[in-house]
Formats: structure tokens, C-alpha cells, sequence
DNA sequence: AAAATACTCAACCGCTTGTAA
DNA sequence: GTTACAAGCGGTTGAGTATTT
């Protein structure tokens, strides 16, 4: 048995809206507000509008002070920075810039930050082909073979290539089987990996520097970011983690990041995840990125990643972590 | 000039979350 | 503790527009 649906379907009015619809509402919730209820809105205006249709109208275009187009270098870097730690939270990245829509963004992220992004990735890419041809050259005059030289076992390595992760060095991850999920990881990675203004080292300043995390609403709405990762993901998670293949022991999970964990398995089956550090499973000295990232923007939960990065229990950290916030 | 293709973005859909009864 | 319902959210669609061939 399926939910009742919100409204009467053939009732009600769907597509573009017209001036007088927008001045309808507009003029009702300027002088009696919402009322609290949505649903009830469109009849008591007389509008043949799903409630949520004229909620969704109202919050990104009829509401007073909303900006549309024309996002700033600043904004794009904030958006990008705020896509690193949370993921496609678009109504909390929303909140941290002010008279922009959760839809306005996403939709300015899907149809050109990402792709001013890959536009990066691309001359990486073709810098990094240069690269490895003047290196396999030198190779075969010098006529060393080498453990970097790529094969077909080990050209997984991040360290072929070094400073371009696999993610770089690989086609665009767009293939049928897993056509999006696993894109907001490699695109983290992306933005990590280029440097420059989305550099690890100065996200978290950055944001500091702005708006970002200084007001009060910030830590709410990054407190409620962190309580996304509930009981039923951790076990999702921990069913992926035992499941994990041997080989991929040195691979990194993103902590606390329940979206990098979505489409794991692809990304481990592509070499994407570059380290994969869980538990005993910890091995070698390379920072925990997500981690250090987290701590410097959710600074309460600092010690959480710390007793995980000493090899605490990611179940149980998690789980602090969420009582935490939930206590808060 | 016309057709094809790419791009943008407003709006919808369906799922999850919060909350009151 | 359970249920029902509205709000909120992120993913997706599709019409309109711009650009390329």
C-alpha cells in the first residue's frame, strides 16, 4: 500500500507558473504567512497548485532578497569546499550563502561547476599523459625497469603518477552500471586533488574566513548534517566494510561521509578510494583526509576521528558521534 | 536558414524526517 | 510505541533557449 498522495493529481495545476498565480501567492504570504500549512494554501487562495508546488515556488523565487545567477568566485569556492565535507547536502550548502535556493545551487553545481571542475581534471590529465610519456621515454633509455612502471596489476597504484590519483588518470567513471553515485566521490577527490583555490589546506581557513561556519545557525545545521549518519547507514556501512575485498586493505574509508560511502564498491572495483583505513585494518602513515577535513569543521567531534585514526571502533566512534549530536 | 545538439533551470517526484495525536 | 500527515530534501525530468553544424 503506497502513501496517500498529497493532493488530488487531476485537480491540479502542474508546469510553469503564470504572473497572476505568482501574485496570488505572493501577496497571501506576505500578509498572512504560510499559516503553517501548505497543503491548505492553494485552496484558501484559490490556486490549482499542489501545496508542495507553491511551497517549492515561494522558497526559490517568490520569497523577498533571492539571487539568481551570478554566483561569485567566492561563492563557487564555498560551494565546492561545503560539497567536500558533506556532500550534495544542498539545503545546508544553501544555508551558508545567503538569498541562494538549494535548488539554484544544485543546479548551478550540476550544469557548470562540475564542469568547470572536470575542465580541470582534463588538463591534469593531458599534463599527467605528458608526464608519463617523457617517463616511460626516460625508462627505456635509461632501460631500468622499475615498480612504477604501470601494468596491468598495478596501475591502480596512486603512486604512479604522482600527485594524480587514479581517479585522474582514469576515464571519466560514467559507465553504465554506476552512472552517478560514484561521482560525488571521485569529485571530492577531484577537488582535493587539484590544489590551487579548492586546496586541502586552505578549505577549512576559507571557510572559517567567511560566513560559513561563524554564525550559530552554521553549527546547527553542520550538527544535523553529521546526524544524517544514522544506526541503519553505519550498518550498511559495516556490512561494506567486512565485505571488502583483501587487496583493497590499504584504501581509505571516508568517514562520517555517508555519501562517499554510496557506490563503495565501485569505487574500490576502479581504485578510486585511495586508502581505506578501518579498524586493525590501518596500515600506513598518509593522513586521513576526511578526517582531519571533519575535525576542522566539525570541531566537536574532533576526538572521535582521533580514537578511530588509533584504530578505535568505527562502529562505536560513529556512534558517539551521533550521541553527540543528538544530545545537542 | 534549418536542423541537430547542447545547455539551463524551473518544476516535479518520491523518499525521508519530524511531529502531533 | 504506533500511526498519520506535512514539511523538507535531493534526484530527475523536460521545455525553452542557445550554440553548433
Amino acid at each position: 500500500m503506497g502513501r496517500a498522495p498529497c493532493c488530488d493529481k487531476a485537480n491540479v495545476k502542474k508546469g510553469p507558473w503564470s504572473p497572476e498565480e505568482d501574485n496570488k501567492l505572493k501577496s497571501y504570504i506576505e500578509q498572512h504567512g504560510t499559516g503553517g500549512n501548505w497543503i491548505a494554501l492553494p485552496q484558501k487562495i484559490g490556486l490549482k497548485r499542489c501545496g508542495k508546488s507553491c511551497r517549492l515556488r515561494w522558497l526559490n523565487y517568490l520569497r523577498p532578497n533571492i539571487k539568481h545567477g551570478g554566483f561569485s568566485e567566492e561563492e563557487d569556492d564555498i560551494i565546492c569546499s561545503l560539497y567536500i565535507s558533506i556532500g550534495s547536502r544542498w539545503s545546508i550548502i544553501a544555508a551558508q550563502l545567503p538569498g541562494r535556493t538549494d535548488n539554484d545551487i544544485k543546479n548551478y553545481w550540476n550544469t557548470r561547476l562540475k564542469k568547470k571542475l572536470l575542465g580541470k581534471q582534463r588538463k591534469e590529465q593531458q599534463a599527467a599523459r605528458r608526464g608519463s610519456s617523457i617517463k616511460q621515454e626516460m625508462m627505456k633509455r635509461s632501460g631500468g625497469g622499475s615498480s612504477m612502471v604501470p601494468n596491468s596489476s598495478n596501475n591502480q597504484n596512486p603512486q604512479w603518477a604522482p600527485g594524480l590519483p587514479p581517479a585522474l588518470l582514469a576515464p571519466i567513471p560514467y559507465s553504465n552500471q554506476e552512472p552517478r553515485v560514484n561521482d560525488h566521490a571521485s569529485i571530492r577527490k577531484l577537488l582535493i586533488k587539484l590544489g590551487g583555490r579548492f586546496s586541502q589546506d586552505d578549505l577549512p581557513i576559507q571557510l572559517h574566513g567567511t560566513n560559513a561556519f561563524n554564525s550559530t545557525g552554521s553549527a546547527t545545521q553542520f550538527a544535523q548534517a553529521q546526524s544524517y549518519v544514522d544506526e541503519a547507514e553505519l550498518n550498511v556501512l559495516q556490512g561494506k566494510i567486512n565485505s571488502f575485498p583483501a587487496e583493497l586493505d590499504h584504501q581509505e574509508i571516508v568517514y562520517n561521509n555517508p555519501q562517499g560511502l554510496d557506490g563503495l564498491e565501485f569505487l574500490c572495483g576502479e581504485g578510486m578510494v585511495d586508502n581505506i583505513r578501518i579498524g586493525t585494518s590501518i596500515s600506513g602513515t598518509e593522513s586521513n583526509f576526511w578526517g582531519e577535513m571533519s575535525s576542522l569543521v566539525y570541531p566537536p567531534v574532533a576526538s572521535n576521528y582521533g580514537g578511530m585514526q588509533q584504530g578505535t571502533d568505527l562502529q562505536e566512534c560513529a556512534f558517539g558521534e551521533l550521541r553527540y549530536h543528538r544530545a545537542n
